[in-house]
DNA sequence: AACAGTACTGGTAACGTTTTCAGCAGACCA
DNA sequence: TGGTCTGCTGAAAACGTTACCAGTACTGTT
C-alpha cells in the first residue's frame, strides 16, 4: 500500500465549515459559544471539527481579536528557588482568570531584560510581570515605556516609570529585625553582604540595617558592607575578604539566598564554625538553610503569595483598573542555631 | 514645534509606508532586508519607522509566514534547580540559531502537561522540548501525536510515540557505580528511594541498582525499595518508614535531588547521623549536598549540557533532519563524607 | 393584518503581515 | 535597433480568524 503522506497541513475553520455545510461565521460562533446558535448547528459543527481534526490557530485569533489573553513573566534568575514559587503563585492566579503565562528568563543580564521586553511587546502580550535586573538602565526604561500594556514590578522601582503596579517585600523591616537580634546578642562587628545597590531590596535591607544601629545610637560598621551581585561566587569572595580583615566581623548577614551558598563555602574554607566562631543570618528559607548544621536563621517571606499578589495587581489593571497600586508582603525572622551570643574572651 | 502626543495606538507598516511615501511591500522588504532594495529606500523607510514609532507585530508576521521561530519548553518542575540549568543550556543554544523559547511549567501535573502541549500547539510553536510527567498517560500521547512539529524529550520515553528525538542521562550507569561503591564499603541493606516507576530515570536507576547486586551474586533487598514521587515530602515519609523497619537500611540512595531534602529531614528527626549511623548518596549536585555536614556523595551530571543537547537535537529536526536521534549524557560519582564503611559491631 | 421583535444564519470586511506577480526603468550585448 | 537581463518598486492576494451587517423565518402583540 502506498502511503500518500499528505502532511495534513492542519485543517482550518474554512474546511470545517465546508465539511459541515455551514458558513464560516457559524463555525466561529460555535467555537466562541456565542449565545445565538442552535442545538443542531452546535452538533453539526462539532462533528465536522472532529471529522477534519481541526485545531484553532491562536495566532490568527489573537491578531483579529486584538488580544492574546497572555501575560509575560520575565524572571531575572530561574535558578533561584524563590522565583519558582513566585511564578507558581502568579500562574495559579492567572489561570483562574483564563490568562496563560509565558515565562522567560533574563539570567540577570540587563541586555537580555531589554531584549525580552521588546520581544514580548512584539508578541503583543496583554500584560507583563517582571523584576528588572537593573532599575536605572535607560534602555530598559525606554523599552518599558514603549509598552502600552499594564506592568507589575516585583521588588523593583524603576526611576521615571510610574505607571506600573508593584509588589514589594518589607525587606527593611526584616533586616532591621535581623540586625537588632544580632545587636541584642552583643554583636557589633556585623557584616552585610548583598547584591547591587541599584536594586530596591538591597537599598531597603541597608535601610533596615542602618535603622537598627541608629536606634541604639551605634555607628554602622561601614567597612563591613559588601554590595556586588546576588550570586554564590560574589558571596564567597566577599566573605573571604571580610574574614581576612584585621578586625573581622563576628556576624554576617547574607542578603540573598544564592549568596548564602558562597558565604558558607568561604566560611568552610576559612575553618570558621557557624554559630560558634561567627553568627549568620540569611534571607529566604531555602532547604540549605534549614538543613545546614547548625540550621541557619533567616528572614523569610511567602514567595507564593508574592506571585499571587503580582498577578492580582495585573488582573486589576487588565480589568480596567486605572491607576497603579502597590502591595507589600511581610517578612518574619526565623531564629535557628546559626545566631549565638557574642563570645567574650 | 508642537509635539502632538497622540498615544499612537501602535503604528503599522501601512502608516510607515504612508509616511515614507512608498508601498507597503517596500517597507516589508526593508524590514526583512531583502537583497533588492536601494540605499535611498532603506533610509527613507528607516526614518519613517523612527518617526511614527513603528513596532512589528509578530502575530501577523507569524501567521503569514507560517512559522513562529519559537520553540516551547515544558518543564515538569520549575523549582527543581536542575531544570533551571537545562533551560539555560537549551536557551543559549536556541538563541544562537535565532529561535526564542517560551517556557511553561506543568508542576508535575499530567493534566497540565496535556493542557500545555495543546496550548503551545495552538500557538503554532515550531518545536517542543519537554519532559512529560507521566510517560504512559494516553491523553498526553494523543496530544503529542497531534503535533506535527518536531519534539525532543528529556529523560523520557513515551510509549507509542517514536517520532521524537531524546536526550537521556546514563542513570543506570551512575546508579550502578553508586551501588557498587556502597557494596564495596560492606553495606548490604541499601535502600533506594525514587519517583514513580513510570518514569525512565527511575526505571534506569533501578536497573543499575539491581545490576550492582547481580554482579556480586547478591539478592536485591526488595523491602527497601520505595517508589513514589520526586518530592521532599515523599522522601521524608519513605525514609521515616525505612528507619522504622525491624531491619533498617545501613545506607540510603536518594534518587532525585528534591527527595534529598525530605530524606535529610527524616534522618534528622530520627536522630541518625549521616555517614556515621547511615550512609547516603543522592542524585545531582545541589548546594545542599555540597555544604551539608558531612558533605553528601552524589551521582552528578551536567545539566546545562543536557539542555544544550536537547536544543541541538531539536534544531537538527527543525533544519530538516528526517529521523529522530538520541543523545546520552554521562554521570559521574562524586564521593564525599556521607558514605562510610559499614561499622561492624 | 400589519408590525415589531426574536432566534438564527450567511457574507464579507477587517486584523498586520509576507509573498507573488507584473511593471518600469536603464544597462548591456549583439 | 531590438532584445534580454538586472535592479528596483507597487499592487494585490493570501494567512486564519472575528465582528459587523443584513437577511430570513418564525413568534407574539395589537
Amino acid at each position: 500500500m502506498k502511503h500518500e503522506y499528505v502532511t495534513m497541513k492542519g485543517a482550518t475553520m474554512k474546511e470545517v465549515a465546508a465539511h459541515a455545510g455551514v458558513a464560516l461565521s457559524s463555525v466561529s460562533r460555535v467555537l466562541n459559544n456565542h449565545p445565538d446558535v442552535s442545538e443542531a448547528m452546535q452538533r453539526q459543527v462539532h462533528d465536522a471539527i472532529a471529522a477534519v481534526g481541526y485545531e484553532p490557530n491562536l495566532l490568527a485569533s489573537s491578531l483579529r481579536r486584538g488580544s492574546t489573553e497572555t501575560v509575560g513573566f520575565i524572571a531575572s534568575d530561574i535558578s533561584n528557588p524563590l522565583f519558582a514559587e513566585i511564578v507558581l503563585g502568579a500562574e495559579r492566579r492567572l489561570d483562574e482568570s483564563g490568562y496563560s503565562m509565558v515565562l522567560t528568563n533574563s539570567e540577570g543580564n540587563p541586555e537580555r531584560d531589554e531584549a525580552m521586553i521588546r520581544l514580548l511587546r512584539r508578541r503583543r502580550i496583554d500584560g507583563l510581570i517582571l523584576s528588572v535586573a537593573d532599575e536605572d538602565r535607560p534602555g530598559t526604561i525606554a523599552e518599558l515605556s514603549k509598552l502600552a500594556e499594564p506592568v507589575v514590578l516585583i521588588d523593583r522601582e524603576v526611576s521615571g516609570f510610574h505607571t506600573a503596579s508593584a509588589v514589594f517585600t518589607d525587606h527593611s523591616g526584616g533586616m532591621r529585625a535581623a540586625s537588632e537580634h544580632l545587636l541584642s546578642l552583643g554583636h557589633r562587628r556585623i557584616a552585610l553582604i548583598s547584591g547591587a545597590r541599584s536594586l530596591r531590596p538591597v537599598r531597603e535591607r541597608l535601610k533596615g540595617f542602618e535603622a537598627a544601629f541608629a536606634t541604639r545610637g551605634l555607628q554602622v560598621p561601614e567597612d563591613l558592607l559588601r554590595f556586588g551581585s546576588f550570586s554564590a561566587p560574589f558571596g564567597q569572595q566577599a566573605t573571604a575578604e571580610l574574614l581576612a580583615l584585621d578586625d573581622p566581623p563576628t556576624a554576617i548577614i547574607s542578603g540573598g539566598n544564592l549568596l548564602l551558598t558562597g558565604v558558607l563555602r568561604a566560611l568552610q574554607a576559612g575553618q570558621r564554625s557557624v554559630g560558634g566562631d561567627i553568627s549568620l543570618i540569611s534571607c529566604d528559607d531555602v532547604p540549605l538553610a534549614e538543613l545546614h548544621t547548625p540550621p541557619i536563621s533567616v528572614v523569610d517571606r511567602d514567595a507564593v503569595q508574592m506571585g499571587d499578589a503580582a498577578a492580582s495587581l495585573l488582573l486589576d489593571l487588565l480589568a480596567g483598573g486605572d491607576r497603579p497600586r502597590v502591595a507589600e508582603v511581610p517578612t518574619h525572622l526565623l531564629l535557628r542555631g546559626s545566631t549565638q551570643p557574642l563570645a567574650v574572651d
